[in-house]
DNA sequence: AATTATTTTTAGACTTGTCTAAAAATAATT
DNA sequence: AATTATTTTTAGACAAGTCTAAAAATAATT
């Protein structure tokens, strides 16, 4: 078993994966995790102590394949959690991660079957990121950026890019949600904003909002 | 703000004030938490820090007014908890409480009234226990023994008395539930054991599980 | 009331996870 | 290739919570 600080680094080391592939390196998981290199080099020793990252002096870890089952695992409760928030709960966008956070960390497999159950068996969380299932595999949903959409193509608001607070209330404000169908009317070549429109209501907005908008 | 720790300890301490009114022993603390008595002198001290217990040496602790609505807010949590777990995620009452236990200590006020509300504000948990409201008040339901009943009487069951795994384990392997109506048959006066009836069924039970089933 | 038994507290040590500061290794630059 | 800069690791210290063993206080017994 992991305690909750263990499984905070193996999902940050998870998450930087998705990324680079290569060696994570200390500092990355220090920023990730708001705590100081030496910290991470300590736990780091414990982890792999534990078999669950594959680590050489200096050389930055990459998960092992029991490493990344059980970040998965913990991401896969972290995501269901909230779907839970915003479906069940009447949670916004920006208020189920802090949340989450939390609720990741309970151990008990039947709670999270019968979550998943309770909730449809959903593939993706409200952030349009893929669930990743029981054995870690994920079923990648294809998803494009708003802004590769042409005049009077439409799709339907499956998740964001950049899922920062300050974004996700942005979105609450000018009611932008996930399952909104979303028609571009018209691109404005000069600055790359977009005129669209969500249930009959038409408004412009910039191409930074465009290129972090997934839509399918 | 508490930790998990000492959350615990104040239930602790808020459960065996429901028994004895008087100072709460080191000791009975101790055994409550299954550890040793030095511990918990450690915590003491913290927790009348943090004004939560008033505390003389050697004289036991009572819970001050806000120790009090703290932890009857961290049993409201866990009773809602268990509530959820068996209306929408099919636990036994056997199974709730190992996951409510750590349910309990997710910080989000919006979380718990929202679940809450979703399970329809109920006033009792699967054990029958009453579930403390915002401000700590315990709307105390009227419930009797189904061993006080006579002959040809009935109630519904609305929980137990004790909540073991042993005995709840007992009665789902005997088809006894929440919410179940029971009627009495006959009382054996030679051992004090009833023959019931439940949802046509009659069998016999003795005296034990009588005085450990509360009815309404 | 004096002695014995029990409970409670203190003192010191250990574990987990963190930190600062300094040393060691790697990477970048000239 | 040598020097400088950066990253990573080690060493030692600290806080939270626990423990054992011993001391202090209270309770029980004769």
């Amino acid at each position: 078993m992991f305690t909750q600080t263990e499984e905070n680094y193996l999902k940050a080391i998870f998450h930087l994966s998705e990324i680079s592939s290569k060696g994570i390196s200390t500092n990355a998981i220090a920023k990730k995790l708001a705590t100081k290199a030496s910290s991470v080099s300590d736990m780091i020793k414990k982890l792999s102590e534990k078999k669950v990252v594959a680590y050489k002096k200096y050389q930055g870890v990459l998960l092992t394949d029991l490493g990344k089952k059980t970040a998965s695992n913990i991401v896969r409760k972290h995501r269901l959690w909230e779907v839970f928030l915003v479906e069940k709960l009447n949670f916004s966008w920006a208020e189920v991660h802090e949340v989450a956070e939390q609720l990741e960390h309970i151990k008990s497999p039947k709670l999270i079957n019968e979550l998943d159950a309770l909730l449809g068996f959903p593939k993706q969380d409200p952030h349009g990121d893929p669930i990743p299932d029981t054995d870690g595999k994920y079923p990648q949903i294809e998803k494009r950026l708003l802004s590769t959409l042409k005049a009077d193509e439409k799709g339907i608001c499956i998740g964001v890019q950049d899922s920062s607070s300050a974004f996700l209330e942005f979105l609450d404000k000018q009611n932008i949600a996930l399952g909104n169908e979303i028609k571009v009317i018209e691109k404005e070549p000069f600055d790359g904003s977009l005129q669209i429109e969500i249930a009959q209501r038409k408004f412009s907005i910039s191409n930074k909002i465009a290129t972090n908008l997934y839509i399918r």
